[in-house]
DNA sequence: ATACTTATTGCAACTTGGTTGCATTTTTGA
DNA sequence: TCAAAAATGCAACCAAGTTGCAATAAGTAT
């Protein structure tokens, strides 16, 4: 019947985890969404249909995002987003909105063209262009073992 | 006799507003840095030197990047950098370590030379290449009163 | 179906990051 | 030097995110 109930189901399947409500609910809103997801956001939507804790809801983050079934999506204001990994969802750049905070994707494109495919065509009003690279620093590539800093 | 608190108070005195230690200080804390600085490495090196509450410095944080004197740089973990904004220092890509977090400074370049630049040459793993662009949406530009909303 | 093992969730408590209102202190400029 | 304006500090608060552990649900073999 619900065929993107399919897919979330299919997806924990071929990911060899459990499929719990909690699991499957986040699922099918990602499968649902046309633009990134905020914490808040999921959280929202997910409590009119399952209950859940907040602890939970990041825990399934984290194990999907190492899994590779989601990526996430670096934004301004500190807030963390998050969509779909799929292959018919390949990694695009996204435009963050500084006002409502909304990230909105776009179509894919190297960055000699960005300014000219954004600016006059998609509405925007562009104010800064960054270009993201993570990975790891030779540091931290060489050590053995990988221990968490954070500062 | 020091240079760079020469360079903190013309800065201060060009932006026109007032010369407290608090803003030398952290004016400082960006001159002499090679790397983008986060909040709590800010507030430690401050720390030994002036004192300060954390509002304090959160207030002359956004002060600072309304006025120009230092920019954002987004970055994973949702935690926020800032670097000083001066001539001698436009916007270039930077560097994000997913293991010690460290944000490194890199060469402006464009897109499509970026993965022969750094991944053999800088002694980096790229893990990920990211184009983030921050500006307004359609509808955030267009309504006259701009209300801050955050999901 | 049942019982058992393992994985997952929920809860409580806590840390950190960030914000707001207001009283106190410091700068500025006459 | 002194008043007005600006900036800081304090307290209290909210949201985001984490950890340990007990309770519960899913997977699996019988």
């Amino acid at each position: 019947m619900d065929e993107k109930h399919e897919d979330a189901l299919l997806t924990l399947q071929h990911a060899g985890i459990a499929k719990t409500p909690q699991r499957l609910g986040v699922l099918n809103i990602f499968l649902a969404a046309k633009t990134p997801l905020s914490l808040s956001t999921i959280k929202k939507r997910l409590a009119a249909k399952v209950r859940f804790d907040k602890v939970t809801l990041y825990r399934i983050l984290s194990l999907f995002k190492n899994l590779g079934i989601i990526r996430e999506v670096t934004s301004r204001n500190g807030v963390n987003y998050f969509e779909i990994a799929t292959k018919d969802n390949p990694v695009h750049p996204h435009f963050n909105c500084l006002n409502c905070g909304m990230l909105t994707c776009m179509e894919p494109l190297t960055f000699s063209q960005s300014r000219q495919l954004i600016s006059p065509k998609e509405d925007y009003h562009v104010d800064h262009i960054e270009i993201s690279i993570t990975g790891l620093c030779a540091g931290c590539r060489d050590a053995t073992k990988l221990q968490k800093r954070k500062n």
